[in-house]
DNA sequence: AGAGGTCAAGGCTAGC
DNA sequence: TCTAGCCTTGACCTCT
């Protein structure tokens, strides 16, 4: 209400100065800055934070051809989340700048929230960002389903995109990541194997190499029968 | 530019020589030098900065006993304003030393920072959280050195503190922070000692907790004898 | 070194 | 519920 009567009394034009002229890359709407990598309006920044946020996956309604095409602007963006979330991703937007949630900055409203009891047992575990497949959204998997919540696999999920980097950066990590495979189904073998094709170990360093190759291994051996069966749900 | 880079494993410089190791007074955070008289963090600070220069007046919504006296620490600096700026003013910030708001900054004139070669190697990388080495600055050991630049390792140290809720929750994470102590050096098995001790795995859990403990045992055989010795660095 | 400024994060909360 | 407009935060920046 205090925005309205700005409005009406004093800015003709320019609502404030948080609106860009920039249009939102998603909808068209004016952006209000950059939000995860991209010039966009409040509404599709939001509506990105919180699918994020919740890991959500939506379906498109259309029927035959119109599936997955339906139109995002502003008057029509909230018709289909599943095409905005997918413009949002088109558009660029990108799901890592989607930090993890903070506390609330007001205590809950229920009187035991302040208990030391409670407190113990909630404060101070770190939210962790949730991580989702790529986009668009593909269908839920069986490894989909393995780690609802937000765990430590997932802030290392987060580095699936840079796995290449990895791999010269850092064998450790990369061993880790490995170890997400393990639990998630990532398709690390086939990097690893390209990897093998295109780049050869630093010179000098081939017993490093060797070693980690090793480690891996015999780690492979350890493999749950459970585990190894998940890879099959993914096709690429 | 090189500085946004920082956020992988990649530069050894970078990750916060700005921050030092001294306290926050106020929510005990990392400070980032002394602002208004005392050593404080970003955060604080600008909190100060803002109330003071707009003439904030909180007003603590708590009941009771329990008003005015919020727990002010790094994960509670936010829950209440009335309480934080209290505290500011108890840590002896000083609001003399706020000075006169100043204008915009002038608009730099047009750099390369826009070039689509700079855009491309900042856009996409996430920003992660820099996670140090818990404070109070612990001696240098040959375990700090391993991994001077920030790398996915540190992102799982971030969990030290939060390790006995872990035991509680995820075996498998619990097996990646054993990882992480191999190259840490965390105490991680001691924790696990008096874990054992004081609690005991589910009702029908046994199973799990034995084959976990199973494939732990075997990881260890997997220790190359250098990161053994490095145990040994740490004192605790 | 320590002021103030920046701006893209997350949080809050009416109004659908 | 969800949306989206507005507010607060804080890591990083420039300027004095």
């Amino acid at each position: 209400m205090i925005l309205k009567s700005r409005i009406l009394t004093i800015r003709p034009v320019s609502i404030g100065d948080r609106l860009l002229d920039i249009p939102c890359k998603v909808c068209g709407d004016r952006s209000s800055g950059k939000h995860y990598g991209i010039y966009s309006c409040d509404g599709c920044s939001g509506f990105f934070k919180r699918s994020i946020h919740k890991s959500r996956v939506y379906t498109c309604k259309a029927q035959g051809d119109a599936k997955g095409k339906c139109p995002i602007d502003k008057t029509h963006r909230n018709q289909c989340r599943a095409c905005r979330l997918q413009k949002c991703f088109r558009a660029e937007m990108n799901r890592d700048a989607v930090q993890h949630e903070r506390g609330p900055r007001k205590p809950k409203g229920n009187k035991e929230g302040s208990s030391m009891l409670n407190r113990l047992s909630l404060d101070g575990v770190p939210r962790l960002p949730p991580i989702l497949l790529p986009p668009p959204p593909p269908p839920v998997t069986a490894s989909t389903l393995i780690f609802q919540p937000p765990s430590l696999l997932q802030i290392l999920l987060a580095a699936e995109k840079y796995q290449f980097r990895l791999v010269e950066e850092s064998w450790k990590d990369l061993f880790l990541l490995h170890l997400v495979q393990w639990s998630h189904s990532l398709d690390l073998t086939s990097l690893l194997s390209t990897y093998k094709l295109q780049l050869k170990p630093q010179p000098g360093d081939e017993h490093a190499f060797q070693r980690d190759h090793h480690i891996m291994q015999v780690h492979s051996t350890l493999l749950p029968p459970f585990y190894c069966t998940l890879s099959s749900d993914k096709l690429e």
